[in-house]
Parts: C-alpha cells; structure tokens; sequence
DNA sequence: ATCGGTACCTGCACGC
DNA sequence: TGCGTGCAGGTACCGA
C-alpha cells in the first residue's frame, strides 16, 4: 500500500473530480485533493472536505494509466488523468468518510517499549497479533511469515509469554523488513501493481512465504506449511522453535 | 478475549 | 481436454 500511496501521492494533488463510476463514491465530485496517504492498509486520498478510504481486499488495483479491463469495477476522473480501479475478487473497498476506522499503531511508527508492552498484554499466538489490524495497522500475511522467520520465532508462540529482548528484535526485524520491502517496491505473487501498473520486486526476497517444502536458507531444514487463524503459514522448525 | 468456521469472489495450479 | 479440489497479499460476522 505505501508503495502505491507514494505513486498517486506525485499526481493527484491539486487535481479536482470531475466524474465517479462505479463503485467509486459521488461525494468525491466537485472537491479536489490535497493529499495522498497511507492508514494501515487504507490508501487516503485526502480532499477539501472528508476522505476517499480505499483497501485493495486481495486483489484491488488502483492506476493512474494502463488499459480499462474485464475487472475494472470503478473509475474517479480527474480534471487531468483517471483513477482507475480493477478487482478480481472484489473484496476491495472505497467509501467516502470523515472519520479513520478503528486500528491499531503504524507497524513503522511504533515504539520499541510500546510494541512490547502491547504484545505482553495478550495472550493470542503472535501470528494472530500481527495479523491483528486492531493490534497493528498495516501487517498482512506476507510480511508476518517473513518476519517472524527472521526473528527466529515460531508462529504459534504465545506473545505474553515472549522475553524483552526477543520482542524488541522481533520489533526491529519487523521495522527493517518493511522499509525494504517498500524501497523493493513491495512484493508482486499475481496481483499487486503499484499506481502505475508495475510490480514489485520483494518477492525474490521472500525467505518463507509460500515455500513449503523447500530448504531453509538458513538451516537446511524443509520448510513447513500449518494453519493459523485459518491463514497459512510457512515457517522452518528448525529456526523457529516453538 | 480468543478461536474456528464460514462467507464474500474469481482464477489458477494440480491430480486424475 | 476436462473436471474436481484446494489455495490465494483480507476482513467481517457467527457461535463456542
């Protein structure tokens, strides 16, 4: 999402809206944009009055140029250039409001202390946690394999029951990954485009995430695929010891 | 508070 | 080639 938020964030402002189609929301019309950011995995798009809310669900795109296509569900069009935005599986959503929804602290603004006094507070698995938008803003299942790889921990590991020290690295992991993760340009498996259609390039550094099977770079050990929270999860039992 | 199950929707990879 | 199954960057809601 930031990286698609850093794409529309060079074009948009100062531009008005002219027209919606679609799913797009009529409130848009007429005000024009200030700004373009990221909330969690929101992108707001920042008006005069009020904010456009758009989550991408699985398989959202939102581009500023590129052929209109079978899934093209929505269109916001500009005084200069068209906001267009395509969704297979249309669990992606835009809607107009004046208030942010209810989430947690940005996984890349939260403290170190802060981080670890929320984890000990609970007593959920720390995949679960992460996963948690009302935990953490912003971590989906990708980056949460990922980094609890990583930090060396096992997905089902009970969070109150993690040392200082280990959540503070699992902290630093967390912030480390995500910031290279955006410079890469974020991680393309068959969807994800950023505002101009391109994919990114994380995925040729995914260590986990949906290699189930294949030897750990670490270790040597074969990598394996459980369920948790009904999401997969690959992880090495080996470096990830419960 | 937390969890499993289900639902939403479409495409794709895989086995037979 | 075709069919059935399971799986997918997410979230909401249900009942236990």
């Amino acid at each position: 999402m930031e990286t698609v938020v850093r794409g529309l964030a060079l074009v948009l402002p100062g531009l008005e809206v002219e027209r919606v189609e679609g799913v797009a929301p009529v409130e848009v019309i007429g005000k024009r944009v200030l700004a373009v950011r990221r909330y969690g995995k929101f992108i707001v798009v920042d008006f005069t009055e009020g904010m456009l809310f758009v989550h991408l669900g699985m398989t959202g795109q939102l581009m500023l140029s590129g052929e209109e296509g079978k899934f093209t569900r929505g269109r916001v069009v500009l005084d200069r250039g068209v906001l267009r935005y395509d969704d297979i599986r249309k669990f992606g959503k835009m809607f107009w409001g004046t208030e942010y929804p209810e989430r947690g602290p940005d996984p890349l603004e939260v403290s170190g202390p802060e981080f670890v006094a929320r984890v000990q507070r609970r007593r959920t698995r720390i995949k679960a946690l992460l996963l948690d938008q009302s935990f953490l803003r912003g971590m989906g299942n990708i980056y949460t394999d990922e980094v609890l790889f990583r930090a060396g921990i096992h997905p089902m590991a009970v969070g109150a029951e993690m040392s200082r020290e280990r959540l503070l690295a699992l902290h630093g992991a967390m912030q480390a990954l995500l910031l290279e993760a955006i410079e890469a340009g974020g991680s393309s498996i068959s969807d994800y485009v950023n505002a101009r259609g391109e994919k990114g390039s994380f995925q040729e550094q995914h260590r986990v995430y949906a290699k189930k099977g294949q030897a750990c770079v670490r270790c040597g050990e074969v990598l394996e695929r459980i369920l948790v929270v009904q999401r997969g999860t690959t992880f090495c039992p080996k470096c990830q010891e419960l």
